[in-house]
RNA sequence: GGGCCUGUGGGGUAGCUUGGUAUCCUUGUGGCUUCGGGAGCCAUAGACUUGAGUUCAAAUCUCAGCAGGCCCA
């Protein structure tokens, strides 16, 4: 039975390096660290990621922008915080042909410097608000550390959202709407995820607060795969984004952003592969389905074109279907659209168009499953739902059964994952358990707070004000 | 930021200690027979990371760069 060399449950991080290029997502080759070639099967997966969040960013009447990559030094320099923040890695232009430039300018490491001066332009009244825009851009950050395909790159695939609004309460709403957008989008990608609002010492530089959305890889690392900010009024002022409100003052703008990268494949493929290759959620699948004709002699024809019949069927009802009629044996193939992650299999032989049926073969579970031609798409639309429940309830396991809810240090440190412990809300005592467990401060948590009466910090022993996890983090 | 390891056809490798001839598997291409879980045979193509040094001679030894991987902060 091949596999990949390496096994996800035993050496998680050489699975996913032989993994991600197995199956065509990526190619490493590259001269420069930290920048891969996005091979088109990889590039598909992630323009179908790009789609889904297209969709939610037209259910929530945000517009797609497009702002350029470079970014004058002196816009960048306006919000003091913010150039302290990714100062150390940005990529600056200093030259430009044989002349060398007046003023540097820089690669985007984000955009809000390249568009809040325009949105200062853009925004005078209270009915040009609020203003919620997205674009779909690469940005650039000088990585130092190791790099890891989709998961630490240099060339980010980045969607960033920004949105302006009249007060802090407006800002507050459009926070909620990212946290059910997240939701919904998480879900369609069966990838159960945890909120924590980061702690001051790590929240964007620049932002009143920031979300981050986490999920638990199979290495029991987290991975953040998104960020929510509140700005408040922190790059309004420096920008001038001001409008004039109905009783005529002039007012700055509070503004939101939320962030997500192709860290969702890294996420994608980490948590749902298996030693047989990716599985892709239906949703974003390429090829959704694959149909392999059995091609006996003297039967060619006949095969052919009975597949060619379901082939067109499939495609007239919009299912991403493929026929892999290669002169190869059948074999081959199953092993190759395994690796490659394809949800849904139909085999199609001469026994079945006897029987006029097909074989249908959901990718993670390999059970062969014949189904009458007429019952095709119905089947189909099953086994979807069916693989990407499967495939959100094993995450949820894996990340239900690693949080570990202690109160004590000496109980944390026995454990792996994710930690919770109560704190007493000073920098210090959280600063002081991470050197401990040797872990990150994710957050606390934002969606469900348990209670943390009679709770006291582990550090200082005075009362907890909220709880706060911690995990080693990518 | 610090330390360790590695770089040989498209992919995976042998050779490196002890300097001289580059091994095997896979893949690609053309052809014939095959096809319900990686088919067989024949023919054919393809490599020593870059630079400098030592040497009659470097894949092999030394130094540096670039790239990859691991560990620690």
């Amino acid at each position: 039975m091949p596999e990949t060399r390496y096994k996800k449950d035993e050496d998680f991080n050489e699975w996913y390096n032989e993994i991600v290029e197995l199956a065509d997502l990526c190619d490493k080759r590259y001269p420069i660290k930290g920048m891969n070639v996005w091979r088109p099967y990889g590039w598909k997966l992630m323009s179908y990621v790009d789609a889904l969040i297209r969709r939610e960013m037209e259910f929530t009447r945000h517009q797609e922008v497009y702002f350029p990559l470079l970014i004058p030094e002196s816009l960048f320099n306006k919000e003091a915080e913010h150039i302290e923040g990714f100062g150390g890695e940005v990529y600056w232009i200093t030259h430009a042909g044989h002349t060398e430039l007046e003023e540097r300018w820089l690669l985007r490491p984000t955009s809000e410097t390249a568009m809040y001066p325009i949105f200062s332009l853009w925004i005078r009244s209270h009915a040009d608000l609020p203003l919620k825009v997205f674009q779909i851009v690469n940005t650039f950050r000088y990585e130092t550390k190791q790099t890891r395909a989709f998961i630490r790159v240099r060339e980010i695939h980045f969607f960033e959202a920004h949105t302006c609004h009249s007060d802090f309460e407006d800002a507050e709403r459009q926070i909620k709407e990212d946290k059910e957008m997240a939701s919904r989008f998480f879900y369609e990608l069966s990838l159960p995820f945890l909120f924590h609002k980061r702690p001051e010492w790590d929240k964007f530089a620049g932002a009143f607060y920031t979300i981050s959305i986490d999920v638990l890889m199979p290495s029991l690392k987290t991975l953040q795969l998104g960020s929510i900010h509140q700005y408040r009024d922190n790059f309004s002022k420096p920008y001038e984004i001001k409008y004039e409100a109905e009783d005529g003052t002039h007012r700055y703008c509070h503004q939101t952003t939320y962030g997500m990268s192709e860290r969702i494949l890294g996420a994608i493929i980490g948590i749902h592969g298996d030693n047989r290759g990716l599985i892709i959620p239906p949703s974003v699948a390429p090829i959704q389905v694959v149909i392999v004709p059995i091609i006996f002699k003297g039967k060619e024809e006949q095969v052919l074109e009975f597949s060619k019949k379901v082939f067109e069927d499939l495609k007239q009802r919009e299912i991403r279907v493929h026929l892999d009629d290669r002169d190869i044996t059948p074999g081959s193939k199953y092993y190759d659209w395994e690796l490659k992650g394809v949800p849904l299999r139909i085999e199609i032989g001469p026994r079945d168009i006897e029987e006029n049926q097909v074989i249908l073969v959901p990718r993670d579970t390999g059970e062969k499953k014949p189904v009458k031609i007429d019952s095709i798409p119905m089947k189909i639309e099953e086994e979807f739902q069916g693989l990407s429940k499967r495939l959100y309830d094993n995450a949820l396991n894996l990340l239900q059964y690693n949080i570990n809810k202690v109160s004590t240090i000496e109980e944390a440190k026995n454990k792996s994952g994710i930690i919770m412990l109560p704190w007493c809300g000073v920098d210090n005592c959280a600063l002081e358990i991470e050197e401990i467990l040797d872990k990150s401060t994710l957050g606390e948590p934002v969606e469900e707070k348990p209670s943390v009466e009679n709770m006291v910090c582990p550090i200082c022993g005075k009362p907890a004000t909220t709880w706060l996890r911690y995990a080693k983090t990518y």
